[in-house]
DNA sequence: CAATAATGACTGACTGGTCAGTCATTTTAC
DNA sequence: GTAAAATGACTGACCAGTCAGTCATTATTG
């Protein structure tokens, strides 16, 4: 026979207070790998350098991620990532100013991120460990952005100052000077640096020189 | 006073045959050893299957190198590497076909190749570990390769076809999309192929729609 | 309100497996 | 016969993952 009043029934949920340390620390857990990760890659990441950097013990973590790697998979989805494609429906300029508004975005937001810097080196080392990351960040960044680029192009189109280019069956051809740099940054950045202003400067001027029907 | 035709007296070289077993022995490690390393990146290859690969045992290696490290140096140091700046010099075209050319055969001998792949996803992924890699193909085969396209651009602009533009600065910017195919192929090239003959043409319209003076 | 009980977040020593590197023994070449 | 080459069983360091125990916080009781 049970007192009634008294005793929980079940599991209960464990006080706010509690509830929201735990997420905290989750956070933070999420956090120190990605860095730890990113830096050492898959393989050479040590569990016990994750907790050093969160500053907790080993077993927390495992109180929080079955093993390494749902770690990693949940340190690598956790990242914030923007998206381009919104951006640009309400802009007024022409074809052009959108291009250049497109890409110095893309400039500051991407190629001058650290972050995006350790996330492309982790894609492609590990890569062929774990497909599906590929994957993910086709879906939400690579598709939305040629998607994006697509669409200028065919404004530009349209109203008769781009012309029909290849480039719009293959918007990568536009960005991969952006590409090319992230990379450079990752291997040369230290010994041969690259002037991020001037060079995408030149490469706004080349793709425009490209697409402009008129060079003047 | 030494017996003449028989004994080696101290360490004497050891009978061409033997030493030329030796170096192909040295050849066939170096070989599975970038196979392995190309597959699963420095951490997580094991000596074990290196040796496997090369068909010995594991023992047979530490005779030809002295640890993981010095295996790894000399695998990539090891690659047959090929440059493109003395191809261009006997040349008798003009600069856009001088230039399809040298992009034609960019495709052909680099986007295209498996190997060419490996070495890349190595280079990025064990760039933080060994740096100097990063740096012997950027002497290697980058440099050359800018100088080569500098030099296509210089005579492109001397003969009135190009006009002058930002990527006689930056030359990355008119390889860059190849780059990326590399990388594409390296990231998605199973779930969203890239059909590399048009790829290759857009990219070689769309660069030279910028480069030529006459858009005719 | 205090005293007591229950909770669950956290710890870190420990285990079992893995793997780079060694070396005594065997095989091969001459 | 003997020196060089090759072998693979072995060792010791290392590390992912475990779990018995601690302690701060929260709930219960008188």
């Amino acid at each position: 026979m049970k007192p009634r009043k008294s005793t929980r029934a079940k599991a209960v949920s464990p006080s706010p207070r509690r509830r929201e340390q735990k997420v905290h620390r989750q956070e933070e857990i999420l956090k120190a790998a990605f860095e730890v990760f990113a830096a050492h890659g898959y393989e050479a990441t040590r569990i016990d350098e994750v907790a050093r950097q969160a500053g907790i013990a080993k077993g927390t973590i495992y109180l929080y991620f079955r093993d390494k790697e749902q770690l990693f998979r949940a340190a690598v989805r956790s990242l914030p990532q923007k998206r381009f494609d919104a951006v640009a429906k309400t802009f007024t300029g022409g074809a052009d100013d959108l291009f250049r508004d497109l890409l110095l975005r893309m400039y500051s937001q991407i190629v001058k991120s650290d972050r995006v810097r350790s996330i492309v080196r982790l894609l492609i080392s590990e890569g062929g460990r774990f497909p599906q990351l590929a994957d993910i960040y086709h879906r939400e960044i690579i598709a939305p952005g040629m998607k994006a680029l697509r669409y200028v192009l065919k404004k530009g189109v349209a109203s008769g100052k781009f012309r029909k280019t290849a480039a719009e069956e293959f918007p990568q051809i536009l960005a991969a000077p952006a590409v090319l740099a992230i990379l450079w940054g990752a291997l040369h950045g230290e010994r041969h640096p690259l002037d991020l202003d001037a060079y995408m400067k030149a490469h706004l001027d080349f793709v425009l020189g490209s697409l402009r029907k008129q060079p003047e």
